[in-house]
DNA sequence: GCCTGGCACTCTATCGTGCCGACTGCCAGC
DNA sequence: GCTGGCAGTCGGCACGATAGAGTGCCAGGC
């Protein structure tokens, strides 16, 4: 509203044009090279004051004194949300894209990675790819397996694959077929089920039905809980050598900054997870930008992040982001987001087990 | 053997000296610095003329004339094999590795990574991990599982872990008592096999005797030999960012050719492959070295890789590797290296499903 | 009242220069 | 065979000058 009143169209018009050309160039802009590389009908020296005004208002910046100016994190954002023109994938990038997912794997975790790499490719960024939270995965099926009369195995599958696995050695024996009996009933009970929804007290109720001992009931409770567990949520991100083409990263400390994000998975989750929960509260599929300083990490005040949600299944839902200079091609860089969770999406749906 | 005549016991003692005090303070070591800093019982100009014969015989080189000498990769390779002291660990280190393994994980892909974390934050450089081949673990169980009359699900579990699973859909009507018998006549024909000994035919034997569908038979033939297949071995990475510490990468294009390396998977177990392969030969546990073209590859003519196997079972290896700089300390590397691969080799075969 | 051309000013980047310091190679003498 | 001395080479750095890009401001014109 504020911001409408502020700005003319010619002020609008230049403001844009300084944006994008500063994200083609990566020089800062200056009032002659508007005039003669843009038809503005006005000379240079009314861009100048439109410029200085522009920067009181807080858009646009000045390296030093005789430079041109660059966008501050209002400019871009004032960019983004109001003056660019949103774009559509070219049919190049929707026919590469729809080929990866052709030939991609069925495995949730190799299929995140992939796409991080297409989208890092595609984008020439550093792509970051999150996958839902595992209790919102569908539970699909539990089974105690007879390995020798005191081991045996517990394997509980969700919709991303085997949530968890692990042999237990029981202090006395047991039966293959006490544990069919078990593995039936918890198979029957929890049918249909999203894992957050399948509590301990759910266990242990169908554990004592079919008689099992405390030692298997602890058993199977462990491997639903690991497999629910989501302290480590699976996590990938590729393309960090396209970062070290962008000029401003030709600075080791940034650089460093980043490797140094991108390394730790943590941090990286962390950078995603507002988002996340953002999305889980509105669900709606827009993507977003955080821009500089929008980031709340010093170490990313140059930078900017688009990000946008993918479904899988009905209430499963992850995240797609792209990391790099805030002097990135927002409008390619949302439509390639966007369009490549979209596939995933599809994707996962059509490999979900039913 | 030739060397041996070649270097006098002086000229050894120089070359070692020069070797270490670069890897020390990454500058060329002129004469004069070499007889301040060490007791050589001779005068800079006796060193000089010393140099210059190690330099004619390839040990060493010059970046340019008024510079002090480096060592060329037949003076590190000397160093290395003859001159160098064998390091032991620290107890810090001991105990570092042994605090790491305590609460590693169970699950084969997590401690592939974990180790790379470990040893990367512990040598200060980048570190590789990479899990035996497939086709080397023990074939643990099979299980079909009924999921609905026309759906079932096929899990094989090696002792790497879930070896692969996934869904099928029938066209006829399958019953779970049928899953069952020929899960069982599978486990019972295969129990205690390696995974590459597994072959079609036995697949196609153990069918038959229960009188399992051609489709049927053709899943589980699928599921195995995705769970032996070897295209893409598991492989972690850690710690590029410990590289932009050292100087030799503080020029973009080598750091860049680097990185790629780490991100493209194949690239990287190219460069432990033949490690592998030769591993697989002589069977020796022992650390081996390979500096600057050795590795036959010109984006890392400057760097050297330290590898080192470790065993997991009987029959499974796998390749931990450090890559740094040629400039690296050798013997406390190979020291963490095997330290490290000892520790994962025993934490492998602890938490190996009996 | 808004726009424009002109002008003085500021600041960076680049290039050439000269100097300093580090190191070598060689030689004559011990 | 070792040594001190010396001339020669080269990279790195500080310095100054210059070119170039861009600004802010002002007086005059539509």
């Amino acid at each position: 509203m504020n911001e409408k009143i502020e700005l003319d169209k010619r002020k609008a018009f230049i403001l844009a044009t300084v944006v994008y050309e500063y994200i083609n160039t990566a020089e800062p802009v200056g009032s002659v090279t508007l005039t003669q590389k843009y038809n503005l009908g006005v000379s240079s020296a009314t861009i100048r004051n439109e410029m200085a005004e522009l920067e009181s208002l807080g858009y646009l910046v000045q390296p030093h004194t005789s430079a041109g100016r660059i966008p501050s994190d209002a400019g871009y954002r004032t960019y983004v949300d109001r003056l660019m023109q949103p774009e559509t994938l070219t049919k190049d990038d929707t026919r590469r894209i729809r080929d990866q997912f052709r030939e991609a794997s069925q495995e949730l975790g190799d299929v995140i990675e992939q796409t991080t790499r297409l989208l890092s490719g595609l984008s020439g960024n550093l792509a970051i790819a999150v996958a839902p939270s595992r209790d919102t995965h569908a539970f699909k099926h539990v089974q105690l397996i007879w390995l020798s009369p005191r081991t045996s195995m517990v394997i509980v599958v969700t919709s991303g694959g085997v949530g968890a696995q692990r042999v237990f050695e029981w202090s006395n024996e047991v039966g293959a077929d006490d544990l069919t009996r078990l593995s039936n009933a918890l198979n029957s009970r929890f049918g249909g089920r999203v894992m957050e929804d399948i509590g301990s007290a759910d266990i242990d109720a169908v554990c004592a039905e079919v008689g099992a001992s405390a030692e298997i009931r602890e058993a199977v409770r462990g491997v639903f809980s690991t497999a629910r567990q989501t302290d480590e949520p699976e996590i990938a991100a590729a393309g960090a050598q396209n970062l070290l083409d962008q000029p401003e990263f030709h600075d080791l400390r940034k650089l460093r900054a980043i490797l140094r994000i991108v390394e730790e998975q943590r941090t990286l989750y962390d950078l995603i997870a507002d988002e996340l929960a953002a999305e889980n509260a509105t669900a709606t599929d827009a993507a977003h930008v955080r821009i500089g300083h929008e980031l709340r990490a010093d170490e990313l005040s140059e930078c900017s992040v688009v990000t946008v949600p993918y479904r899988f299944g009905d209430r499963g839902v992850g995240m797609l982001a792209i990391l790099g200079p805030r002097r990135m091609p927002y409008g390619r860089l949302i439509a390639l987001a966007s369009g490549t969770a979209r596939s995933l999406g599809e994707h996962l749906n059509d490999v979900e087990i039913r």
